[in-house]
DNA sequence: GTCTATATTGCGATAGAC
DNA sequence: GTCTATCGCAATATAGAC
């Protein structure tokens, strides 16, 4: 199955956008990791920036559907957060540079940031608050817990491990199975953190 | 006292490579935002990696001081990673870039994240890892917990939070004050979390 | 759909006057 | 120490042949 040069391209400013950032990479560079012409990225894209936008569409798009899931799945706020950050694990497993892709327009919005990365990320945000909230009014959290801290701790524990990794490869080795190991272990620390030991 | 061109050329560039990262900034930008010629850029650092460079030494040396003073610290596990949580928070309320820095050099390493950013994350690594496995020597911490996956949890907690906290302007407000609040109650979940709680 | 060639702009850096 | 002027180069994007 040859792969098209449009597809080329995109595999390469995935792999190239999420190494340097939009403004470290020339349109030549992106041409030559992909083998093709330069001129192709204006012919398909528009532009280096229009390359860059399809990219955080491709990336972006299954997270909706993660939210979407997560949101419906009728179970406890613990089960539902485990089965969320298991379900990021496995994302991160297919979408490897998503991650990069997301801190990257935290850390450094470009101007795609408001149109379309900020509203998954409040739906994100918006997901763990409410499923902590529930956890309070049930019983399973504490009461005493701020849950916008609460949500940003979680949102940190597991989005600091994907990007970290290429530092900490030396100590940590990396595969598909490592990941959702130290998801789960994380969530298992985080959901101990809050849990509500005072009884039922 | 009024500050002279070197003092404002670094200035402009903490605030405007937080913001948009080296290769997002150009000398003429930076020049603008201190209002001096770019060409003093060259004069006074030589290129515009020059003057990164020297900011990322202002903005790191206080993490050094921090990490002494923390292992030196004759205090319990517990104690030790609450003292040196606050003092993060306290770091960063006096250097607020820091944190940008140091994590669009762990995204998009620049040529110097080997000479002088390694050795301080590998140093707070280091640190917290070594907290931890006191901890659990001592009885304070849970036997079963992965002090890898813990140490990478906190870092994750408390440098998420300072990064992702432009984007979250709307929901919380941002003062040092809030700042510490945060991270002290971020810390107090982590270490709920692994607690042991099978006595001493 | 892919190429070469090129137009145009903006970049980083420097020479040299003051 | 600060300025203007400019060099050389690399950037993106496009025109037009194939």
């Amino acid at each position: 199955m040859e792969k098209n040069t449009k597809e080329k391209l995109i595999e390469a400013g995935e792999k190239l956008f999420a190494l340097k950032g939009l403004a470290g990479v020339s349109i030549r560079e992106l041409s030559q990791e992909a083998g093709a012409n330069s001129a192709l990225i204006s012919y398909y894209f528009g532009s280096k920036e229009g390359l860059y936008a399809a990219i955080l569409e491709n990336q972006f798009s299954p997270i909706g559907a993660l939210l979407d899931s997560a949101a419906r799945e009728d179970a406890s706020p613990t089960e539902k957060i485990i089965s969320y950050a298991r379900n990021v694990a496995v994302v991160h497993g297919r979408v490897p540079f998503l991650t990069k892709f997301m801190m990257g327009e935290i850390l450094n919005p470009s101007r795609f940031f408001e149109p379309v990365i900020r509203k998954y990320i409040e739906r994100a945000y918006r997901f763990l608050t409410d499923t902590l909230n529930e956890g309070i009014a049930c019983g399973e959290f504490r009461k005493d817990m701020d849950v916008k801290t609460a949500a940003l701790s979680l949102a940190g524990i597991i989005n600091f491990y994907f990007i970290s990794r290429p530092i900490f490869r030396h100590f940590v080795s990396d595969s598909s199975a490592q990941d959702e190991q130290y998801v789960m272990q994380a969530v298992d620390i985080f959901l101990n953190g809050v849990k509500n030991y005072d009884g039922q």
